[in-house]
DNA sequence: ATAATAGTTGCGTAAGTGTTCAACTGTTCA
DNA sequence: TGAACAGTTGAACACTTACGCAACTATTAT
């Protein structure tokens, strides 16, 4: 069995490194590891859940607080909040009426400034 | 001027905290700063572009190599590359009908851990 | 020059996402 | 009890995005 055709029939090139595609593969990450990952990107992917979680790195807020620092509707806010808490990056606690919301943890904050880090450079 | 009025048009809650919301408004970084690292953690938050990282991390390869690794079309691969490439975060350099792509630098694969450690850790 | 091959790109489509609106829950206070 | 308010939720909408197809460019070899 030739692998020259065995690779031709999953790509359509010839000049296939496969010695660096098997060890790429021997070592990456599983797929459902980068799933994670990725997913755990995507929460960071928008503006308006980059901004909330960098106004709670600077202190907890209520939902409207929020509303209003951003200048948007607490329907809104709420709806990126809710999946900012199910993907565990932050936390609520209930006082009264108000909503306070605070981050998880320290790694959020890790990941942020990584990210910022890489912004302001160039 | 009642200053509960003015937060009373901007939202429609009685119990803000302005000072809270003053106080993170004076200290958060810029809306444009916040934008491109929403940008950015957005290139992260596909698990195509993900994998081709993941797998760049180990070795350069030629967009065939890495359509084979992954079991897509060269097309897809390709596209997505390009997204890389414009967000700058990866490099690519041809020999002959050839190209090669490979990580542009050392911070994508410090923004890369720092998500895994976070998603490895559950 | 022609054929073959690696890679790119524009288009169409299907799936996903953020916001708003309206209706809802839960808590407080009169 | 009922009015008022903070917050949540689901549906609908507009918008975005990833993929494959087909046509294209660029490079190599005959």
């Amino acid at each position: 069995m030739d692998t020259t055709a065995l690779e031709q029939d999953r790509c359509d090139c010839d000049s296939i490194h496969d010695d660096v595609v098997a060890e790429v593969r021997a070592h990456m990450p599983d797929d459902d590891t980068l799933l994670n990952l990725a997913d755990l990107f995507k929460v960071f992917s928008d503006s308006t859940r980059v901004k909330i979680v960098s106004a709670l790195l600077l202190s907890e807020m209520c939902v409207c607080d929020i509303a209003v620092l951003l200048g948007m509707s607490k329907s809104s806010i709420s709806h990126q909040l809710r999946a900012l808490r199910l993907s565990r990056l932050v936390k609520n606690r209930r006082d009264g009426k108000v909503v306070y919301y605070s981050l998880a943890d320290e790694h959020v904050a890790s990941i942020f400034a990584q990210g910022m880090s890489h912004v302001s450079e160039a």
